[in-house]
This record gives structure tokens, sequence and C-alpha cells, in this order.
RNA sequence: GCGGCCGUAGCUCAGCAUGGUUAGAGCACCUGGUUGUGGUCCAGGAUGUCGCCGGUUCGAAUCCGGUCGGUCGCCCCA
């Protein structure tokens, strides 16, 4: 294939963003990043790429999926434990400890757009290098914190194209009185009908009780619509909590599914949880997801400092958001300039730089086509204008322009096209 | 990490069950028809170690094994 001239390939589960879909992505994280999340009060932060492993091992948790099987670790020439970061909210977390950004004004808003890495296989919306656009504030545990972050991710994927569901849960926290309760309960349960379960789930019951929710099989499921929920469960503060989130969401006109099943697979989260899901992912229905992670602070050497968050896929957007044309789409060339011979070519250059300097979109031919050659490549290259440049135009320091939609064309002057094209734009 | 399917020009694919001269099509690309004007039309042109390694055979894109990559499902999650 593509490997005839060249050894080497990207790495398994990498990808090479090409034009034109490289527009589009392009386009998907201005939007958050350069919109929707400033506009809401979320600073853009930029974290490392790797971090120490106990950055991820204290904040993510050591018993996790992601943490114990799929990080890219590896020790630096000082024999440090390095890793790749998989998610980005610890690294957040201790960018704020670090800088003690938790003195200042509550709550930090932040904002990032970064590249994730996580040794799993490959599939479509599965890669082992991915990018998520996330935000987080952190140091409010107000229920207006998790109403305004939820309503955030689902307006800008709404932006996007996407049609998102909102699925929400609260999970509680670890304490006995909630979470910790309920899972013993949930424990009991499942052993009570252990010979109901499908086989390859009564191993769960003591690793990870919750997942027994997510089972395919019949039986399973079957036990399953039984079970106690945890919205069962909660504890008073939590409950109440969740009630508010509710009824705020609904104030602003968020439709959201109770899910009670809806876990989340980092142990850091706590209360509020939530996914945003879409169709057109296959197997990954998922674009984004997020939730609360009151905890995270503090196994990170932290004060107490509650905080929400989400973070979405951004592969997942481009693909759940649907095929967009690409091509001239996002292209910025306002003028193409049409060159007839050496010496007008020298012209071409200059006449092209002089508009670059002054922010017009220029481009040229730089092969040498013919001039037929040369009006094609203007029209693929979204131009409005053509600007042409031949022995005539030369002695009398002028240039046909042409508009390309429409076709008509007229001689202007050399330094009258910046003002003309400028005009034509406003 | 486990299982199913797939891998031929830049792209989409035919050819492979019955191995046999220079491996094809459409689209895209380049040049010319139009000595200075684009999306149509016509003529011509360039492009592949048939994913890679090995085996069977006089001979392999075609049969066999391995490997790498992709894809779908499990798992996990964004």
């Amino acid at each position: 294939m593509a490997e005839a001239t060249s050894a080497f390939r990207a790495p398994k589960g990498t990808n090479d963003l090409l034009p034109p879909d490289s527009w589009r992505w392009r386009e998907v994280m201005e939007l958050a990043m350069g919109k929707v999340f400033p506009a809401a009060g979320y600073a853009p932060i930029e974290t490392p790429i790797f971090e120490h492993t106990e950055v991820f091992e204290r904040g993510v948790g050591a018993g996790s999926e992601v943490v114990g099987k799929q990080m890219y670790t590896f020790p630096d020439r000082a024999g440090r434990s390095l890793t790749l970061r998989p998610e980005g909210t610890a690294p957040v977390m201790r960018a704020l400890l670090e800088h003690r950004l938790e003195r200042g004004p509550l709550p930090v808003k932040l904002a990032y757009a970064s590249p994730m890495f996580r040794q799993e296989r490959p599939q479509k919306g599965r890669y082992r290098q991915f990018w998520q656009l996330g935000i987080e504030a952190i140091g409010s545990d107000h229920p207006a914190t998790d109403a305004e972050v939820i309503e955030i991710g689902f307006r800008y994927l709404v932006r996007t194209g996407v049609t998102p569901t909102l699925l929400l849960n609260s999970i509680g926290h670890l304490e006995r009185s909630c979470r910790g309760g309920y899972l013993e309960t949930l424990a009991v349960y499942l052993r009570d009908r252990v010979d109901d379960l499908a086989p390859e789930d009564r191993g769960r019951i003591d690793t990870n009780p919750l997942r027994t929710f997510d089972s395919k099989e019949q039986a399973t499921r079957l036990v399953m619509d039984e079970a106690p929920v945890i919205s069962d469960h909660l504890c008073d503060a939590c409950a109440k909590h969740f009630d508010e989130v509710r009824s705020l969401l609904t104030d602003l006109g968020i439709e959201f599914t109770l899910d009670p099943r809806l876990v989340r697979g980092l142990d850091y989260y706590t209360r509020t949880a939530f996914e945003y899901v879409a169709g057109g992912l296959g197997s990954q229905n998922a674009v984004g997801g997020g939730g609360r992670y009151d905890g995270l602070s503090e196994s990170l050497g932290g004060p107490p400092l509650p905080g929400i968050g989400f973070a979405l896929g951004v592969d997942r957007i481009v693909l759940a958001s649907g095929d967009r044309e690409g091509g001239a789409v996002g292209s910025p060339v306002a003028v193409y300039v049409v060159a007839l011979g050496t010496e007008a070519g020298r012209a071409a250059l200059r006449l092209a730089t002089e508009l670059r300097r002054r922010d017009i979109g220029v481009d040229l031919d730089l092969m040498g086509r013919a001039m037929r050659g040369q009006m094609r490549d203007a029209v693929r290259s979204g131009a409005t204008w053509a600007a042409i440049i031949g022995q005539q135009e030369l002695e009398s320091k002028e240039v046909t322009l042409k508009h390309l939609a429409g076709g008509e064309q007229r001689r202007v002057a050399v330094d009258r096209v910046a003002e003309i094209v400028l005009e034509g734009e406003s």
C-alpha cells in the first residue's frame, strides 16, 4: 500500500490526520477551545503529555482497568517511572495543586484539548492515541456547578452536529452510609441469586458488582431487573444533591435519562455521573462522559477540594456528527494568482506576498503549470478571485481580476487588488 | 488481552474456487486539443516489489504456514 517507498508505518492504533479531514477536526477543536468553553469562563490549560506514574495510580486508582492494563509506562534515564497520560483529569488536578490555584478564586475553571494514550485493541472510535476535549470545575460542590458543566458539554455536542442523549446517575460517595453500604447490599442480593446469574458474571460479585448491571447475558439481566439500585441507597446529602442537579437541568431544558446502571470506569468518581451517547460509533456509543470527583484532590495529597468535569472524544465526535464535505470547505484562500511566463511568475509571488501581509488568503501555482492548469487549480483552491498576470498586465502594472463564480473579469491596478478583495468580503 | 472477517494503483474495486505470456477497470492526477482563461467533451500519459516473510511448484496476486496491519464483536471506555 502506501509503504511502497517507506518501511515505516504509524504505530498500531495511531492515526495520521490528513486533509481534508483535518479541516473538520480543527473546526471541532476550535469551536470548543475558542468559543463554547471560554464563553462560560473556562480557561485553557496544557499539562505535560507524561506524568509520574503515581499521579495515575493514586488519582485514577490502581484497581481500575485503565491504570492496571492500559497505560504506556516507561522508566526515564534516572529510573523514575513515567506514564503517557491515559486521561486528563488527574494531571489537571496535579497541576492545580502544584501551583496552588485553589488559593485563588473558586471554582477554578479549566479546559483542555489534548492527546491521551491507552494501549487497547484498536477499533472504530477507539485508538491508542486519541484526543479529548474536557473541562474541569474545581472547588465547588454546589449542584449548579454540575448543571453548568453538563449543559456546556451537551450544548457543545449539539453545535458540532452530534445528537447526544444524556444519561445521568448518582453513584454517591464512598461511606457506608451511602455507596459503601449499597455495595454490600448489592453483593448480598447477588450472592443470594448466584445460581440464576450467567456463569461468566458470577466472579464479578466480589470484584466489581456494579458491572453486573452492564451484562449482556439474558440470565443476568433478569436478575438485575430486580436488583437494588443505588438511587434508593444514597445518603441524605448525596440524594439531596442529586435532586437539585436534576431540577436545575430541567430548568435549563436539558433532557436526560436516569440510568441507575451507569457506572464510571475511573475510581475517582463520586456523586453525579453522566455520559453522552450517540449513534454512528459502532460498539463505542459514548462520545463523552464525566462526573464529580470530590475525593481526587485528597488522593493526590491535596486538601479537600470537590470538582466535576467531562471528557469528550474528538475522534468520536467527528464520527458521530456524520460526514461533512471536505475539500475547500475549510480553505481560507480568497485569491489565486495566475501567472503567464517567468517574469509574470515573479510578479505573482510578489503580489501574493503583499496580499498575505494584509491577511488575505492567497495561493498560486508552484508547479510551473500552463494557464489552463492554473485556472483549474484556482477553482480547486476554493478561491473567490483569480488574479491573472500576463505580459500586458506586467507592462501596465495591472491585474486581470476574475470572479470565479460569476465569470466576469476586469483590469485593475495592482495596488487596488487588496482593497477590492477586502470590500467583497465585508 | 480473546474470537470472526479482510489486505491487488492515491481512492473504490475486478482478477484468485479450475496456479501459466508485459496484472486490469472506474474515479482522481498530469499533458495536449484551446500561441492568455476553470468545473463539460476529446486524445494521450505516469503510477503497483498484488501488505511482508517463508513453503509447495517448472511456474504463485492465485495454494499452504507465519507475521504485520485493518475491521467487527467480547472486554474497556472518550
